[in-house]
DNA sequence: AGCACCACCTGTGGGC
DNA sequence: TGCCCACAGGTGGTGC
């Protein structure tokens, strides 16, 4: 579900919120839910601690603590909901409910449980076991000459299987990605190799106009993604591609779905070659 | 190195 | 109307 977007959308929402509370004692509706450490040391270890700040490396939300890190991947239907009054909105997707000795709570529900959270105790444990094949963020950690240079590394790859690699860089998505090569009137099929003068270019600054502009309008709710208030995104209502199969792009041409790196795909065959 | 497949889950929507 | 299959904002593993 959540692509860099969504997560930073949830990460300005939280910051505010958490920093500063300390955590109670946590309910775990489903144990496996957690990747490290086992869930009974978990549910041991978060009581006291407390919020220091909250940061993001592409699609991961790093709650740092005054003692460790909690890191949490939403994957497809994950979804945080912090409530004021500690009380759950819904029961049946709940996995996860992380009370605060104020009474307010962070719940986590996620439909198809692909979703994890993990609580290390250093920076050093968070790379080793959760960050170790994730690459620099595509927002916040890649300037222009960074991203041009691992692009050349990357000569037989195919842009859209790229921009979808975490190890690449990291926040990139399947709705993200689509519309950042629609913008650049790239062919998500196109090799690194065969891009010409100054499209690598043109890609980099799509790819930051288009995160921009999802976390300006509140992230992409194309189904079951909720901000951590419960809002809907905006997005959806810009895009240009992802989503619209047979529906005409704004050159007149109709919008074809494809398969490329295992992903649905859209794209213009008349503005994208 | 790159890619195609499968697995992990549950729900939904299109086609027949 | 109802059933079945394909597919869904992600990622990790396998094997070619």
């Amino acid at each position: 579900m959540p692509e860099l977007p969504e997560v930073e959308v949830i990460r300005r929402e939280l910051e505010p919120l958490l920093t500063g509370k300390e955590f109670a004692g946590p309910v775990l509706h489903m144990p496996s839910t957690i990747g490290h450490p086992r869930p009974e040391e978990f549910s041991a270890a978060l009581p006291g601690r407390r919020v220091k700040t909250i940061g993001r490396r592409g699609k991961y939300l790093l709650i740092y603590l005054d003692r460790g890190i909690l890191t949490i991947h939403l994957r497809m239907t994950g979804n945080l909901f912090y409530a004021e009054d500690g009380k759950a909105r819904e029961e049946r997707f709940l996995r996860l409910s992380l009370p605060f000795t104020d009474d307010s709570a962070l719940h986590y529900s996620d439909m198809r449980r692909f979703g994890r959270l993990w609580l290390t105790e250093t920076e050093e444990e968070l790379q080793e076991l959760v960050l170790k094949k994730i690459g620099p963020d595509i927002l916040n950690d890649l300037c222009r000459e960074d991203f041009l240079d691992l692009l050349a590394k990357k000569e037989r790859s195919r842009l859209k299987a790229l921009l979808l690699d975490q190890g690449f860089a990291a926040g990139m998505g399947n709705i993200y990605t689509d519309e950042c090569l629609f913008r650049s009137g790239i062919d998500p099929n196109r090799r690194v190799a065969d891009l010409k003068e100054g499209e690598a270019e043109k890609i980099y600054q799509a790819i930051f106009d288009v995160l921009k502009e999802g976390i300006e309008y509140g992230g992409t709710t194309f189904r079951d993604y909720r901000n951590s208030s419960g809002a809907l995104g905006d997005f959806q209502s810009r895009l240009a591609v992802y989503g619209r199969k047979d529906e005409l792009c704004r050159c007149g041409t109709p919008i074809k779905k494809t398969k490329v790196a295992g992903r649905g795909t859209y794209f213009c065959p008349c503005c994208q070659k």
